[in-house]
RNA sequence: GGUCGGUUAACCGAGUGGCUAGGUAGCGGUCUGCAAAACCGUUUACGGCGGUUCGAAUCCGCCACCGACCUCCA
């Protein structure tokens, strides 16, 4: 097996070529979301950006494993005031359910959602709640190890320790002794012998719902340790590729790394990969900050912030046409932008089935799918990609209006390239199938444009203007053309 | 304050030391009874100031602005 591909490893800050451990075979670990409230726009992200690298990976042939958990233990929150609370026990409280229900209700609009963008599902779908076992016995090697120690029913990992033999900090650029001098004193955390020590297992107050028996303490693990224990468990102790949102990076990522160093000995993640933030109005979309917009918001157009509705694949556009490493800001005025664009696109393969090969070809299909590959290729550039799937729009609508011309096997290799490109890699799909009866209403329409051509003729404008403003007001568009009408929904 | 990243035309967004993606919008043209679509052409660019270079928006330095992250609590 054979790649060109290069991925930018947070690791290095550099571009890599990507190499898999075990060829044919690869294992990619992706960080899901804390089910306590609607997926929001911020979710469609990451999302997307591993589904495209999951559905190239296997176009490149690879037998690919993609995993990407569910956190269901909802972890505290706690900001300035007073008390923490488990954000899904907290949802659970306010809508009088127990905390599972609130997982279950999430789990599937989630799921959803994640079905309306075409993505496709992971492989495996662990949830940190049906694997508390393994992060049981993760932490008793900790502290087998000496990593981690016990302090009044809570485990914490000891960084001091891990930083004599390791370098914790590196994924994030970060200095443990500078990292140390900043930190200014927060109150009840004398349960740890240093303030960067974080817990592993904590012991639950009386009030807290979400519990499991344990070695130390009735209580939870921490929220770090869920993704150490199930990628170890799913894709083994080293494996490929480890995603997710750049805000993950520190802490969550950095601690990671330090427990399955810590216990396995060993570097476990060969590419760190991180998705950056979707913006709005320039800052960061986020459900602590009260700025998203959900996703079904979006499909259905109900949220003050936007003009209209957009559809799942408009939203799947407009996030692929910017570079997965980059901010991406919403506004109504680019996703109207790339409703268009994406509209276009999906003309012009529409058309692709009405062409006529001719005995030659004025274009060079092989060229342009090269340039593809090669997009990808460089760290999955989609932006770069569509730009050259813009361009086979282009040629597709040339040869139509007769400026090129293409043979039969040219017709075939665009028919292969945008199959390949846009449905089977980028995961887009036409969403304006015919409602119905597609052969009656093939046929009714025949009827109705004879009729209007009829009236034309005659240079009956009234009667052929009326015929094509009643079709609009019912959603359907004529167009003429040299050799007659054409229609769409 | 620390670490990292960004600043590209009306908007969104790629990219490279010289050949100046793409989408949307605008303008002009072709086509057309008109319209729409499509095609062709086209207008505002690379935050500021210096430096390196034959040549920089692309490399270096400084400044300005914006953002992300900065412990158990995404």
């Amino acid at each position: 097996m054979q790649n060109n591909l290069s991925l930018f490893n947070t690791l290095s800050k550099k571009k890599e070529l990507f190499k898999p451990l075990n060829p044919p075979f690869v294992g990619i670990y992706v960080c899901g979301p804390t089910v306590y409230s609607h997926a929001h726009l911020g979710h469609a992200r990451p999302a997307i950006t591993f589904d495209l690298l999951f559905r190239y990976l296997m176009h490149l042939g690879y037998k690919v494993r993609y995993v990407r958990n569910i956190t269901d233990v909802g972890h505290l929150e706690n900001e300035t005031l007073g008390e923490g609370e488990d954000r899904i026990e907290k949802k659970a409280r306010q809508e009088q359910i127990e905390p599972m229900e609130v997982v279950q209700k999430y789990v599937n609009t989630y799921h959803r959602n994640m079905d309306q963008l075409n993505t496709l599902s992971p492989s495996i779908e662990p949830r940190a709640t049906g694997h508390i076992i393994e992060q049981i016995e993760l932490i008793k090697t900790l502290i087998k190890s000496g990593y981690a120690y016990e302090s009044n029913g809570s485990v914490y990992f000891d960084i001091m320790k891990y930083n004599q033999k390791y370098q914790y900090g590196k994924l994030s650029g970060r200095v443990l002794e500078e990292l140390i001098s900043n930190t200014r004193d927060i109150e009840g955390q004398d349960e740890k012998r240093n303030s960067y020590d974080f817990a592993v297992w904590k012991k639950a107050s009386p009030e807290h719902l979400m519990r499991w028996p344990s070695p130390w303490s009735i209580g939870f693990p921490g929220w770090h340790l869920e993704c150490s224990a199930m990628s170890i468990k799913y894709l083994g102790e080293e494996f490929d590729i480890h995603g997710g949102g750049m805000d993950l990076m520190f802490p969550h990522h950095e601690c990671e790394i330090a427990q399955s160093t810590a216990a396995l000995g060993k570097e476990s993640v060969h590419y760190w990969m991180h998705n950056n933030m979707i913006t709005i109005n320039g800052q960061k979309m986020a459900r602590s900050l009260g700025n998203f917009i959900t996703l079904d918001q979006l499909f259905s157009g109900d949220n003050p912030a936007l003009d209209k509705a957009y559809s799942p694949m408009t939203i799947r556009f407009f996030i692929l046409q910017a570079h997965y490493r980059s901010t991406i800001d919403f506004s109504n005025e680019a996703l109207q932008a790339a409703e268009k664009g994406f509209q276009k696109l999906m003309k012009a393969i529409d058309s692709l089935s009405k062409i006529k090969p001719s005995d030659h070809s004025t274009v060079d299909i092989s060229k342009l799918k090269e340039k593809c590959y090669e997009a990808l290729d460089d760290d999955l550039n989609s932006p770069v990609l569509l730009s050259h799937l813009f361009e086979g729009v282009r040629i597709v609508n040339s040869i139509i209006d007769g400026s090129e011309k293409t043979d039969a096997s040219g017709l075939e290799s665009l028919k292969e390239l945008f199959n390949t490109f846009v449905f089977e890699i980028l995961g887009l799909k036409d969403e304006s199938a015919i409602k119905g009866d597609e052969k009656l209403t093939e046929e009714l329409m025949k009827i109705i444009i004879d009729l209007r051509q009829a009236a034309k003729n005659n240079k009956d404008w009234h009667t052929s203007d009326k015929i094509r403003n009643e079709l609009n007001k019912i959603g359907v568009k004529l167009k003429d053309k040299k050799d007659g009408a054409d229609w769409e929904i």
